[in-house]
RNA sequence: UGGGCCGUCGCCAAGCGGUAAGGCACUGGGUUUUGAUCCCAGCAUUCGCAGGUUCGAAUCCUGCCGGCCCAGCCA
């Protein structure tokens, strides 16, 4: 076990459990839930959630609930509650059960019927507008309702009769007695269900009245024997009314909230209705766009389950409320894949190469190692060839300071092959480079060439055995650290987030079946887009670049050059 | 402004009265047919600030300062 599961794995929230365990007050049992509403796809932040949630069960031995917070009907949909179960199997979790807050209607109007009974709840019949005026501010008390006295008969009637459908939306309300002058406003007579006619996505038309969030969701958890109800700060001033309804009714147990800081990351928003816009506008081709920042999109960019456990892992838990660094993650799928992905040569801008002392019929087979660090994933061949390419970068007419690559004169290896020199540079009438003639150093496959040291190495690909494939370069969505904390967040989006290179030239064995994430040698990690191939051939997406020594210098020389 | 919560290195985060872990980032150096990986070294005399308690305080107390959340019939 790392240093930084262990951090991950003893939280302030890992301690109460550790203490209620201890002093057995559940019984010694520990149960969480996940509780996403099916109103969009589960994003990073869900990630945080998920990890902790079912980390806890599985470290505890205890138990954790997928639970679908369905109460709002007009925003749910069964294709976000089908998306939320493949995001949370992805990531390796198992649910105990898998449950609905819509479940639960029944017994949650049951105890609706028993508050009012006890007079601590009644129907309202002021007009939305008309409660927000009575609700008061944050400095001064509410006011009572002049519905707040009708009698227990009234209110028994009333609610029978919004559940049996005969008024419309918004006639009445009903809502939960507890003190107009509360200085909490959530404490100020909140609103427990209201009228909607609407078709909900797990229970049909069975209902027109619908349990609102507080009051739902902690019935819920003690429906389901839930012990520890984690979620994030902002419920925090919920929490009074999380327990005074489960004080004031006779459910079978009383689960505890406990709140953790929630998720924020630079460069993107973590915001299912932010990302719902980004979809909705166009600016992203969906939600599983691979530069949003969803499990989906995360899943096609090439990151892996064990990545963003690691990144949950890494980032702890507390209450605090910072932004995590986009190096953060970055370092997490770099630290997988470069432990696992097979490595493969790509030129992504291709320049052609002609090695003019290389016979034209000669081919001779190379061997390649698939990782150059672990023997045991074996290796593949790439033909050597006269014609090759090499990427466009990779060769300099005038060469800045420290360039080690390719240069007029000047000699490079051609990785897992033969030393070249350059010796022409041949132009269009426009004056681009078209192709590079160049010589072999036939002695230097496999070892040192004689009397002089070649510094650079470079990647290739045979010409003739080229695959063509559609390469997308991925970058962040946005332009600055926190869009969400600037104004408009949709101002800021990042105009080179995704680069698309049509023309990209890979080596043969790219075109072998593969499921995982590859390296190609010198660019990043990438991975195949399944179902999104193109006219270009294969499309791979870049999932991250490999750290680049190179960029940082030239970086600094640019600094200094201003 | 009323209420609630939070402030430890650029970022995340240990620490829970006995004298500042770790990760990311960054900076040097070594190995290297990926300017990758890997390795080694450096990186908070100080814990938002100011007082107080104590032999001893990031940890306890008081007062300030800064940030976040709450006025949906959203979750």
């Amino acid at each position: 076990m790392s240093s930084t599961d262990s951090q991950a794995k003893g939280s302030f929230i890992h301690r109460i459990i550790e203490k209620d365990l201890e002093t057995n007050k559940y019984g010694g049992h520990v149960a969480t839930r996940f509780p996403p509403e099916p109103n969009g796809y589960l994003h990073i932040g869900h990630a945080k959630s998920i990890c902790l949630n079912f980390g806890i069960a599985r470290q505890f031995n205890g138990h954790c609930n997928l639970r679908f917070d369905d109460t709002n009907p007009e925003k749910e949909d069964i294709e976000y509650t089908q998306a939320i179960q493949t995001d949370v199997e992805w990531l390796g979790f198992e649910w105990d059960k898998l449950c609905h807050a819509s479940d639960y209607f029944e017994q949650l109007y049951q105890y609706a019927l028993e508050l009012i009974q006890q007079g601590k709840a009644y129907v309202d019949s002021l007009s939305a507008a008309e409660i927000t005026e009575y609700r008061g501010t944050l400095t001064s008390p509410g006011k009572d309702s002049p519905y707040r006295r009708r009698t227990i008969e009234e209110n028994l009637d009333l609610f029978q009769r919004m559940r049996s459908g005969e008024f419309e939306d918004g006639a009445h309300i009903l809502r939960a007695k507890i003190d107009m002058a509360s200085p909490n406003l959530v404490m100020r007579d909140p609103p427990m269900y209201r009228i909607r006619h609407a078709q909900h996505h797990h229970t049909g038309d069975a209902w027109c009245i619908y349990p609102l969030y507080d009051y739902t969701h902690c019935i819920s958890d003690a429906l389901e024997g839930i012990t520890h109800s984690l979620c994030t700060t902002e419920f925090e001033v919920r929490r009074p009314l999380y327990n005074w309804f489960l004080d004031n009714l006779p459910v079978p147990c009383h689960p505890q909230q406990i709140e953790f800081g929630r998720l924020n990351f630079e460069y993107t928003v973590v915001s299912k209705r932010k990302l719902a816009q980004l979809v909705d506008i166009g600016i992203v081709d969906g939600w599983d766009d691979p530069r949003m920042p969803t499990l989906s999109g995360m899943r096609r960019r090439g990151y892996t389950p064990a990545s963003i456990i690691e990144f949950s892992n890494r980032i702890g838990i507390t209450k605090n409320d910072g932004t995590v660094e986009m190096s953060l993650l970055e370092s997490c799928i770099r630290d997988d894949l470069n432990q696992n992905a097979p490595r493969r040569m790509a030129v992504l801008r291709p320049l052609k190469v002609i090695i003019e002392n290389y016979p034209d019929d000669a081919e001779e087979s190379l061997t390649l190692a698939n990782h150059p660090n672990r023997p045991e994933l074996g290796d593949r061949t790439l033909p050597f060839t006269r014609e090759v390419y090499i990427d466009q970068t990779d060769f300099a007419e005038n060469p800045p300071p420290k360039f080690k690559r390719l240069v007029p004169g000047g000699e490079v290896r051609l990785r897992y092959g033969y030393v070249i020199k350059c010796k022409e540079v041949v132009k269009n009438e426009t004056g681009e480079i078209e192709k590079l003639i160049c010589t072999y150093d036939s002695d230097t496959l496999g070892k040192k060439p004689e009397g002089r040291k070649v510094k650079g190495v470079i990647h290739w690909v045979p010409a003739q055995y080229a695959v063509n494939a559609e390469v997308r370069l991925y970058d962040r969505l946005f332009s600055i650290p926190e869009p969400s904390a600037s104004g408009d967040f949709l101002d800021y989006i990042n105009p080179r987030s995704l680069v698309t290179l049509n023309n990209c030239k890979l080596e043969p064995s790219l075109s072998e079946p593969f499921t995982s994430g590859v390296q190609f040698e010198r660019e990043g990690y990438f991975c195949l887009d399944k179902g999104h191939s193109s006219e270009n051939g294969l499309v791979f997406n870049r999932t991250v670049q490999l750290r680049d020594e190179w960029e940082k210098i030239q970086q600094k020389q640019a600094a200094r050059g201003t």
